[in-house]
RNA sequence: UGGGAUGUCGCCAAGUCGGCAAGGCACGGGACUUUGACUCCCGCAUCCGCAGGUUCGAGUCCUGCCAUCCCAG
């Protein structure tokens, strides 16, 4: 009997993912990591990933279950590989997506390495997506309930990883995810979808950034991409590319985010319209379709989450770096987000985006 | 101190022959969302520098005052 460990955040989607392991065969081990010190902090439970109360509706779930259920601290590492590399981001001036780093280090690699230590053939997650094995290749597809889809927070899977994963719910659709954790009495069943940053579940992550860094970024200029100073702004830090709410300035048309410059503490604001580009450069490209990077080619890339992809030419430079040109101009492509490749439900590769083009 | 101009929501700004306060920006709330954003929806001056007056009725007319700006000095 294959052993499986099973990531359970106490939510309905990797409850039903542990309902599921368990009635494909698996022998099942229930583990909820700890990441982050939220009740110390005075952060309210309830919409994070992984309060107090969370573990115990993974507890439950898991006793219901009849699973062995253990509960890791990882918080030094989410600290450093999460929370770590998000505040640096930022101090850079482009704008991170935790959750891919989240995925990248602490569900496929340090849960991976418990999972191991257990004696575990594979970990379960309840991602929306779909692992298949093609000849030698293991292939990272869409999931069936393609509004849920999470490929594109997956798309720095390894092909080790990706061996060793299994994602139960990538051919369901989330009403029957609820469904089957109602049959099955599950108290998490209308359990609301997580979001927003699990560390920062106040929505204020600049203020968690300021935490744990133990430092402010300063106020500095806004100004127009003549140079002309339209007013202060908080910190580059609470601004993200494209950006046009909590600027605080009164102009004659709305203004927009369009460059974040760290060197000078400066943030450049335009007018919508001047968001556009046609091309992109990216780097720590993760090819999961392809042992190494083809000539050039065709596919619908996505430049950010939830946004709809875009048909765009890849031109790959060197192992993992890529110059990629849409057929559209994109609006704010922004430096430090992630840009995924896909050839319809197949993921191809996938990296972080380093600067827009012109 | 003379001459001119202006004073409407936090900012900009419409307000016709007096008829019972547009719009944009900003802001607040919600929807959307396992990142940050974008977007969408809703809300946002019983009051028009102040005080009187004329009118059935005034932001819109009259009088005085106050304030600001510009040109003179």
């Amino acid at each position: 009997m294959k052993k499986a460990l099973i990531a359970m955040s106490g939510g309905v989607d990797s409850s039903v993912c542990a309902y599921l392991m368990k009635a494909a065969g698996y022998a099942c081990i229930g583990a909820t990591m700890r990441l982050f010190d939220n009740e110390d902090a005075g952060i309210p439970a309830g919409r994070t990933c992984c309060s107090l109360d969370d573990t115990e509706d993974a507890r439950a779930v898991a006793y219901r279950l009849q699973i062995p259920y253990y509960v890791f601290n990882f918080t030094g590492d989410f600290r450093e590989q999460v929370i770590g590399r998000f505040a640096e981001a930022y101090a850079r001036g482009e704008t991170p997506n935790p959750c891919i780093d989240c995925n990248r280090y602490m569900k496929f690699d340090r849960l991976h390495r418990r999972a191991e230590e257990l004696g575990c053939d594979v970990v379960a997650t309840g991602h929306y997506a779909r692992i298949e094995r093609q000849g030698e290749r293991y292939l990272l597809k869409k999931a069936a309930d393609g509004n849920k889809d999470q490929t594109y927070v997956l798309h720095a899977m390894t092909q080790e990883q990706l061996g060793q994963t299994v994602f139960p719910l990538g051919d369901l659709k989330k009403t029957d995810v609820r469904k089957i954790a109602e049959e099955h009495g599950f108290a998490n069943a209308h359990k609301r979808d997580s979001q927003d940053i699990c560390f920062a579940p106040d929505g204020d992550y600049a203020g968690a950034i300021e935490r744990y860094c133990g430092r402010c970024y300063p106020p500095g200029r806004f100004v127009d991409k003549n140079g002309n100073a339209l007013g202060r702004h908080k910190g580059i830090i609470h601004y993200t590319i494209g950006q046009r709410k909590g600027l605080g300035l009164a102009l004659p048309e709305p203004m927009y985010v369009c460059e974040i410059r760290a060197s000078d503490n400066t943030v450049v604001l335009c007018k919508n319209e001047e968001l556009f580009s046609k091309s992109l450069d990216a780097a720590g490209l993760n090819w999961i379709a392809c042992g190494s990077p083809p000539e050039k080619l065709r596919v619908r890339a996505k430049v950010r989450y939830k946004h709809p992809e875009q048909w765009a030419t890849v031109y790959p430079d060197g192992p993992d770096r890529a110059h990629i040109e849409f057929d559209e101009a994109q609006r704010a492509i922004t430096p430090g987000q992630a840009v995924v490749l896909y050839d319809g439900d197949i993921v191809v590769g996938g990296g972080t985006i380093l600067a827009a083009g012109r």
